[in-house]
DNA sequence: GCCGTTTTCGGCCCGACTGTTTTCAGTCG
């Protein structure tokens, strides 16, 4: 949940055009949309808003050119009235009149609409009603009974409104990739488990491997005779702290760790993910919804409940385009269906067995779950399989550029490293420590320059060992250079120059979430620009649910790589699978392979358990639309050997 | 507020569940 303090207009900075960054204004209509929906505004003009901020935020030119040259209602998404907004922003660094609307709008009620059950209508009520502004005050209107004589509230409203309250505090809001898959997993076993189910699978935004999950979904395919038992067996399991609902087709749980209990699956949890729980507080719950359908209903459930939102829309469209009626019971046409609506209607459904006969029905090759997102997806599988791109595998990663040792910040040493990366299956290994400007708490933690050959002659004595030996394995020495405030790398040219590879990274967040966007691209443009750069390591430095990484126009950095790499260097931008960063946003990808960027997916291990965090690289490697010519560690040894002039 | 080869108006995805109703609005996904 957003938090209230973040709701104000930006200021416009002192110089410009642009006044306003790009950044600020993708967050302002993301708000906007709230702030609308508490104000009673027609549902598609909120929509409007949602939009325009995502279609701003997928913008690849850089925003004051396509402003002065009077473009921007040519972006899908942005008409005349939003066009003039940012324009104006951009220009002249004003508002209109959003300072009114966020004047209105008390910042407490954005709160409010995190309480399950209670959305933007009723907050306005109780607003208008009863002057409710915050949390506490909505706490102290339910208390005193003021809310349930309340036109269309009553007492369960009022009571609900109370637990939702004591919700609300235990609730995290979205959990990272790797907690949210770790519920999602354990329920999915669970139900797979109960007699009668047929199929069990794991839906929604885990399925789509989002970098964050909100709420666990579940399609369940059993027989129709079966569900209430199957129903009553969901609702007996370890771990619901609540059940917000259910009925024939669907219940609706608040989840919280005892569901993850022991014996599921028969395997241990994975030692790091048992340390991400801990740092959870030990009552902290994800939400979960388990759909339950007839056995050839479960294609269409299962694609529906994937979503994403944005992807369903268009296949229905998609549908209708063709005289059809897509929902999650079936494929039909207006025809057959006639007046009658929902499994009704369904019951003159074209058959499909699986996902790939409901794409195939609407002229489209089966889309990974992954990409569907409506990034351009429906375009591309309208094209047939050749037009969707073939996402790289976790088993086509042949080692990794960015990891510590115990030089650094790391627990192993360069033997204990190189071993885990060899019981991968990999060729090599990339020793990339902290270089010498980094200090934490006045700790040095990087290696100092003086250091630096020390490691280079450990690391050659042991590439001639395995030469000798006959095998396939290397290391590769190189650094986690510190990226500095203005741009300059850490360490001498000549340190740099005597390394294989230099993983270019932002340490010092602070001065760098200090200033704004335009200051940011320069520095790390001439970061990128230093011909020892190979790699950019973490580009925003962000930590998910964390921190937010620092402002920077990512489009136009990774376009100056492009060019770089077009004159012959290599310039590679790294998707730090460590699934607290996951940082270059998936988002991201495509626009770096079409600029000819190469993508490199590490680990950031501190550990040998770390190197297996490539994985939840790949995930947003195959989210961002990457094949694995398109990332740098998926070539072999030799391969980068060569790259890398060795 | 946006959009348009049925374009300047009239759509904009749609169904389940809940709690309030006595036929439906609000919320959610």
């Amino acid at each position: 949940m957003a938090k209230s303090s973040g709701w104000s207009l930006p200021k416009a900075r002192s110089e410009g055009p642009p006044f306003i960054t790009k950044s600020q204004i993708v967050a302002v209509l993301e708000q906007v949309g709230v702030l609308l929906e508490l104000d009673g505004a027609n549902r598609f003009r909120v929509i409007a808003y949602q939009n325009a901020s995502r279609a701003l935020a997928s913008l690849e030119e850089e925003l004051l050119t396509v402003v002065q040259e009077e473009r921007i209602t040519d972006v899908k998404g942005i008409g005349k009235g939003l066009g003039g907004l940012i324009s104006e922003a951009v220009l002249e660094g004003t508002w209109g009149d959003l300072t009114t609307l966020y004047g209105r709008i008390p910042p407490g009620l954005m709160e409010i609409v995190g309480i399950p059950g209670l959305g933007p209508k009723r907050a306005r009520i109780l607003h208008e009603e009863l002057g409710v502004d915050s949390i506490e005050s909505l706490k102290v209107a339910c208390e005193m009974g003021h809310v349930a004589p309340l036109s269309g509230f009553g007492e369960k409203s009022q009571q609900k409104y109370l637990e939702g309250i004591d919700l609300l505090r235990r609730y995290q809001g979205r959990s990272r990739m790797d907690v949210g898959l770790l519920y999602g997993q354990a329920l999915e076993e669970r139900v797979s488990a109960i007699s009668g189910v047929t199929r069990a699978e794991l839906a929604g935004s885990a399925r789509r491997r989002r970098e964050t999950i909100g709420d666990i979904d579940i399609v369940v395919g059993a027989e129709p005779e079966n569900h209430d038992s199957v129903i009553e067996s969901i609702l007996a399991f370890p771990g619901i702290a609540e059940v917000k609902g259910y009925g024939e087709s669907k219940v609706s749980l608040i989840l919280e760790a005892d569901m993850l209990g022991g014996a599921v699956g028969g395997g241990s949890v994975d030692v790091q993910l048992a340390e991400t729980l801990k740092e959870r507080s030990s009552d902290a719950t994800i939400d979960a919804q388990v759909r339950i359908v007839a056995p050839a209903t479960f294609p269409f459930t299962l694609a529906y409940f994937t979503g994403s939102k944005e992807h369903n829309i268009r296949m229905r469209q998609a549908a209708i385009d063709r005289g059809l009626r897509l929902n999650e019971f079936g494929l039909f046409s207006e025809e057959a269906a006639g007046d009658s609506i929902g499994m009704e209607a369904a019951q003159h459904t074209l058959d499909c067995a699986d996902e790939s006969d409901i794409y195939r029905h609407l002229g489209m090759a089966w889309v990974p779950p992954e990409m569907r997102e409506d990034r351009g997806e429906i375009e591309a599988a309208s094209k047939g399989a050749t037009g969707l791109p073939d996402l790289i595998e976790p088993e086509e990663i042949k080692g990794a550029l960015h990891n510590h040792t115990v030089a650094s910040d790391g627990t192993a040493t360069l033997e204990e490293m190189a071993a885990a990366a060899m019981e991968l299956g990999w060729e090599y290994l990339g020793i990339a420590d902290h270089s010498e400007a980094l200090n934490i708490g006045g700790r040095q933690i990087g290696v100092p320059g003086s250091e630096v050959a020390a490691q280079s002659d450990a690391i050659r004595v042991l590439n001639d060992q395995w030469r000798d030996e006959g095998v396939d394995f290397r290391l590769l020495h190189g650094s986690e250079c510190d990226i500095l405030v203005d741009g300059s790398l850490d360490y001498t040219d000549k340190i740099r120059r005597s390394l294989t590879h230099v993983v270019g990274s932002v340490h010092a967040l602070g001065s760098w979430r200090g200033r704004d966007e335009i200051a940011n691209t320069e520095a790390l443009t001439k970061a990128v620009e230093n011909p020892t750069f190979t790699i950019l390591g973490h580009p925003t430095g962000r930590i998910l649910q964390g921190r937010e990484g620092f402002p920077v126009d990512m489009h136009a950095v990774l376009r100056r790589m492009g060019e770089l790499n077009a004159e012959g260097e290599l310039k590679a931008v790294e998707i730090n699978a460590s699934p607290y960063r996951l940082d270059l946003d998936w988002r991201l990808c495509k626009y770096a392979k079409e600029q000819g960027v190469p993508v490199c997916i590490n680990p950031d291990a501190h550990d040998t358990d770390g190197l297996q965090d490539v994985w939840f690289g790949v995930q947003m490697a195959r989210k961002g639309w990457l094949s694995a010519a398109d990332v740098l560690n998926t070539r072999s040894g030799a391969e980068i050997e060569q790259l890398f002039g060795l």
